[in-house]
DNA sequence: CGCACACTTGAACCCCCTCAACCCAAGTGG
DNA sequence: CCACTTGGGTTGAGGGGGTTCAAGTGTGCG
């Protein structure tokens, strides 16, 4: 659509403030807030950087000195208890906004689970960006609700669902999530480990493997490999997560 | 400091642009984005309303149509599975802004468990004030940005604490949340049930209540009554609350 | 080829839930 | 005034879902 087919005619610009314009991430994140004739500005604040897998780009309880926005790639936020229980509070993909918090601290820890690409703001900056387009306030707002109703469905998650409610909720939350980005086909990635949903869905290594070993037995799910999951049966998935009420057929 | 000692002269506008004047939850609210000179703009579109307990005012699925901001009295905030299991993601006091959520419904329920008095705004009248009042906007996204922190904690809680954790996180936060309103002293006020706790903190009624006669066994709270709680010893219920390892002292 | 790491599978255990009885304070009405 | 009801809270016994502990099984990569 906003490509037009032409090649990136590489910009009178210094190429530092090109990227903005190129990148793929700018249709799901808060920047398509700002029209492609201000990206100039935004390129000039946004300092792109690479984090390799496993690096820890913000750590819970330092100063917040900065925001993030995701490009490529996907990270984990997690807080920890002091004998290392860990909950993880979500998986931020591309064209998430990070660091939120206006607090001077950061309220969590977040940490490349494959390799990320994202862009660096510093927070005067942020802030003067956000002083010239009330539009961008405007998307972090929306954004930040978005993300409140996701953390209420998690409390429910936590707090109240089985352990094959938790991992049916969450296949069946990724299987939705990818084919809203256009990829279709019932094949989904799992870019974390088993570790890692365990500490989304608090649960254990072994019950997130056992529940969806039984899910594949049951014909509902396959997995062609460690990293992907094939959704057989997405309704009946869609219908374990919402904790529909199995028996209440016959009444 | 703003009310300077002198007695509502009572204003040559009409009654119903009074109210935010004297209104108690302001200086705790977004409201206090307003100055005092506009504050007849926002009481031109403040309808207020009263609650009474056990009244469901937000209904989750339903249209969002209003925005809510509570003045005095408590609600509790809930999701609930078909088969009647619920969450609740938080209580709502005094100066609490609800239906944040960009959505066009809610997404969850809102019920009042004490007599409320609350201001109901329009979307659309709402919407026109954010657009006036820029600041008004920057302290929406400042609660949002506070309340999903909150949100992650109770993730951390849910997730992963044990119930006498969680207990002890309630009764801590209950009781730092006191004093800061600066009502000193240890007695903390429980205007929620028992079933209500539970619910909050992903546990059932018994395991609430007897992680709380265990704590009053072992000297650390007391109960006067059945819906206030003496903190004892704060400095160990907090302790407790974090996570801390009980054990690791001898090593 | 072999090591390391992630995952799977099995068995025993335990924390919390379930079920059930009981307590207690606040009505309510005869 | 007291029997009865009602609703929230407490306490006890037993059971189960998920954890813990411990092997076993791939599988990618040097």
């Amino acid at each position: 659509m906003n490509t037009l087919g032409a090649r990136p005619v590489v910009v009178a610009k210094s190429a530092a403030t090109a990227h903005c314009i190129e990148c793929g991430a700018r249709g799901r994140s808060v920047c398509n807030a700002i029209s492609e004739r201000d990206l100039d500005r935004l390129a000039a604040v946004a300092v792109p950087k690479r984090i390799e897998k496993g690096q820890v780009f913000i750590e819970e309880g330092e100063a917040a000195v900065d925001f993030f926005n995701i490009t490529t790639g996907t990270a984990k936020l997690y807080k920890m208890l002091p004998d290392g229980r860990q909950q993880i509070t979500g998986f931020a993909g591309s064209g998430h906004f990070l660091g939120l918090a206006v607090s001077d601290t950061y309220a969590f820890t977040a940490e490349a689970i494959e390799t990320v690409d994202l862009c660096r703001f510093s927070r005067p900056k942020l802030r003067a960006l956000l002083d010239d387009f009330p539009l961008l306030e405007k998307r972090l707002l929306e954004t930040a609700c978005n993300e409140l109703v996701a953390a209420q469905e998690q409390m429910l998650l936590l707090g109240r669902k089985t352990a094959r409610e938790r991992v049916a909720s969450f296949l069946a939350s990724r299987h939705t999530e990818t084919v809203g980005c256009g990829k279709r086909s019932e094949r989904v990635a799992l870019p974390m480990t088993r570790a890692e949903i365990a500490d989304y869905l608090g649960l254990t290594i072994e019950t997130v493997s056992r529940t969806l070993t039984r899910f594949k037995s049951e014909g509902k799910i396959s997995l062609p490999s460690r990293d992907e999951v094939e959704i057989i049966d997405p309704h009946w998935l869609l219908g374990v997560a919402t904790g529909e009420d199995s028996h209440a057929a016959f009444v």
